[in-house]
DNA sequence: ATAAACCTTCCAGTAACAGTAAGGTCAACG
DNA sequence: CGTTGACCTTACTGTTACTGGAAGGTTTAT
């Protein structure tokens, strides 16, 4: 068992050791993404170690492109202890898709731009290749 | 030299021709991407064989995913015969750049995704290693 | 005392539209 | 002649995930 060490700081700490800017903590706040913070006398922010690691936890999310509404469901079934992970490995798998899908689009798109890119050897705009290119429709 | 047909249809038929909808091309026109169409008696927008034309050209760098701002400065390129089209290569050359990015981005976010997904053999929530995973600093 | 560096709330802006409301117009049908 | 349906108009809001800025309070250091 962990020590529940008590740490306390104020928001650009935390900002710092979670590598997410104040701006964005409150705004997670606002949208109930985070609980709403405890404030001292003057009415700053304090924070914690669970606010470290759900902080954390919300920030690999994101970096994992994954939308914050869906975060907001994935934290729900974390503190649900009984609840089963279907749903975390079920998101987890669909953002796949969606990353995966995004990849073949782009990649289909880097031929084109190349293709385009390298169509004009004029340099006078009349004559642009790539202008009249654009003009007409895809020749897919 | 081609004939200057007189085409003259209403903003619907338009959307239905490029494949633009009414709304996108109201907004362009708001934006300043269309110049002002001509209104007939009633008020309504009238347009001709011009308007294609430049539409498609908006639609197709659209694909491309060229940012408005930018299809609007090649245009202005684009229409001006004197100039170079060497404003049009970089653009084209920067946004394959982009891409390129993109792709390689993805294609990180990709692998760790399916790591991810297949991390977890259990289907309780507090054994999950996704979620587990999920709380720790990226192991990068 | 005052300046720097924090903190607070609130409002606006970003990109590129899509949705909706409230209302005007036009052609056809009965 | 009335009305229905399919158009058209403007204007406002909402989307996503923040970021920037204004205006003001607090704390710390000099």
């Amino acid at each position: 068992m962990k020590a529940q060490s008590k740490v306390s700081m104020k928001i650009s700490q935390l900002a710092k050791v979670t590598n997410v800017a104040s701006k964005t903590i409150r705004y997670y706040e606002d949208i109930g993404l985070l609980p709403a913070a405890y404030r001292n006398d003057n009415g700053y922010r304090e924070y914690g170690n669970n606010d470290i690691e759900r902080l954390v936890f919300i920030r690999r999310c994101r970096e994992l492109q994954i939308p914050l509404e869906q975060i907001k469901t994935l934290i729900v079934v974390q503190v649900d202890p009984k609840s089963s992970c279907q749903e975390v490995d079920a998101l987890i798998e669909q953002q796949l898709d969606k990353v995966r899908k995004t990849i073949a689009e782009l990649t289909l798109l880097e031929q084109t731009l190349h293709t385009l890119a390298t169509s004009c050897p004029n340099d006078k705009v009349g004559d642009c290749q790539i202008l009249k290119n654009l003009q007409q429709e895809k020749p897919s």
